[in-house]
DNA sequence: GCGACAG
DNA sequence: ATCTTGTCGC
């Protein structure tokens, strides 16, 4: 397995759009951070009706072992009562704060994150996982397994395809559109994911690391495993 | 008014 | 997200 780069470049959400388009062309490493050792999955599961909000992280240990072998490091979970309704676009609000608590339960911090939800691939360029990235202040991924905004192709059939997902830029003025995502082709003859930039991260380097974390299923392990973690599907089908 | 709408 | 059995396919 090789040893890939984390940053393309340091920057925000917020500052992506515009920084995306000054970069273009001339990317600098100047600000690649750690080497990558460990690799976080988040995810957001429900119990009760909906009562109770259960956050899940499970932590991985990278480069795996061998072929889609990654070993959990560690995991963590947090329940409390829910307080926000599920509401589009402000998916954040309800999931986030629950998510830090998990992290907080973490004896160490992983290098990289990947939360199930939209990264900048949001009507604002604000989704979970960048809001989730600016509050942890790490680098951040999202995959989300269905749209929420902008438009695309038909990826090609086999793994590793993708299409960019295209939106008008926010405010609607100017000249347009802009990439915000790639819909990845995460596993043939199955519908693709939803992959775009959380934080600190460029969408090709997202989607080096998804690809890279892919075992044999559509979801990549750290989010595959949250999302069991999180909706307790180990503990259930036993 | 009519769709679209992460988890 | 969540409620849920069997079933088709690699």
């Amino acid at each position: 397995m090789p040893s890939l780069p984390l940053h393309d470049w340091n920057l925000a959400p917020i500052d992506a759009i515009a920084l995306q388009k000054r970069l273009a062309g001339r990317v600098e490493r100047k600000d690649r951070l750690d080497p990558v050792h460990r690799i976080a999955g988040v995810d957001i599961g429900f119990e009760q009706d909906g009562e109770i909000t259960r956050a899940a992280v499970v932590v991985l240990a990278w480069p795996p072992a061998g072929e889609g072998a990654f070993e959990v490091v560690e995991q963590a979970v947090h329940r409390e009562p829910t307080r926000m309704p599920y509401v589009p676009g402000l998916l954040s609000f309800r999931e986030v704060p629950a998510a830090l608590a998990a992290f907080e339960k973490l004896s160490a911090r992983p290098q990289l994150v990947m939360v199930d939800g939209q990264g900048i691939a949001h009507p604002r360029r604000l989704g979970v996982a960048s809001h989730l990235g600016l509050w942890l202040d790490l680098p951040t991924l999202g995959v989300a397994k269905k749209r929420l905004c902008g438009r695309h192709g038909e990826p090609g059939p086999a793994r590793g395809d993708w299409a960019p997902l295209v939106d008008d830029r926010v405010g609607g003025r100017g000249d347009g559109r802009e990439t915000i995502g790639a819909v990845l082709r995460s596993r043939e003859g199955v519908k693709p994911v939803f992959v775009s930039s959380g934080h600190r991260l460029s969408l090709a380097t997202a989607l080096e690391w998804v690809v890279a974390c892919l075992g044999r299923t559509k979801l990549p392990e750290p989010t595959r495993l949250a999302d069991r973690l999180a909706s307790r599907r180990d503990q259930k089908r036993r």
